[in-house]
DNA sequence: ATCCCGAGGG
DNA sequence: CCCTCTGGAT
């Protein structure tokens, strides 16, 4: 959960390397409680937005000791009274955290390349995610969203998506839209 | 709708 | 120089 707070407008890698030295300083919710904030922001501000993702993760960490013995809660209502979680989040962590599939990760790969897939026309995170859950059968709500982020980052980039090289543009309504 | 953040790529 | 990078809160 930690790890997908800090990966907001920020790369994986960085993330990963943010994280090895964060964990064995922050061990659990407690250290977040209790860590001064100056400090912590010091520790992940490679991650961009590290102030404000500081004070989240601080109070996250207050709020897991205070209402829920230090765990972290399993259901999306519990989940989302944290801070700096909000759906995506929620979702991640169901899904990765707990094996809870009950709906699908949409975060900014997954928005646009289902855009350009055409297989939603809605800008509205929520929406996208409810049309998906009418599109999949079930059994497909977890591995999706992942195979969806992983080919955002690698061919259909934001910016300049490699049509070219895309092994599904033959789906793909917006193929040569970029060229 | 805007702000938060800055390293790295094209 | 402009844009992107696994969002969330105000």
């Amino acid at each position: 959960m930690v790890a997908t707070v800090l990966s907001a407008q920020c790369t994986d890698e960085r993330v990963n390397q943010v994280t090895r030295s964060l964990f064995p300083k922050y061990p659990d919710a407690a250290s977040f409680a209790e860590a001064n904030l100056t400090e912590l922001e010091e520790a992940i501000r490679p991650t961009g937005f590290f102030r404000s993702k500081a004070r989240h993760l601080h109070k996250m960490g207050e709020r897991l000791v205070d209402t829920y013995g230090g765990e972290v809660p399993a259901t999306m209502e519990d989940l989302l009274t944290l801070a700096g979680v909000a759906r995506k989040t929620a979702n991640v962590v169901l899904s990765n955290a707990f094996g809870i599939h009950d709906g699908i990760v949409v975060d900014t790969h997954v928005k646009r390349v289902t855009h350009r897939l055409g297989l939603t026309d809605s800008k509205d995170p929520v929406k996208i995610e409810k049309e998906l859950m009418t599109i999949l059968p079930h059994e497909a709500w977890h591995a999706f969203p992942w195979r969806l982020i992983l080919h955002g980052r690698t061919v259909c980039k934001a910016r300049r998506p490699l049509c070219g090289e895309c092994p599904i543009s033959n789906l793909c309504p917006s193929k040569g839209d970029f060229d």
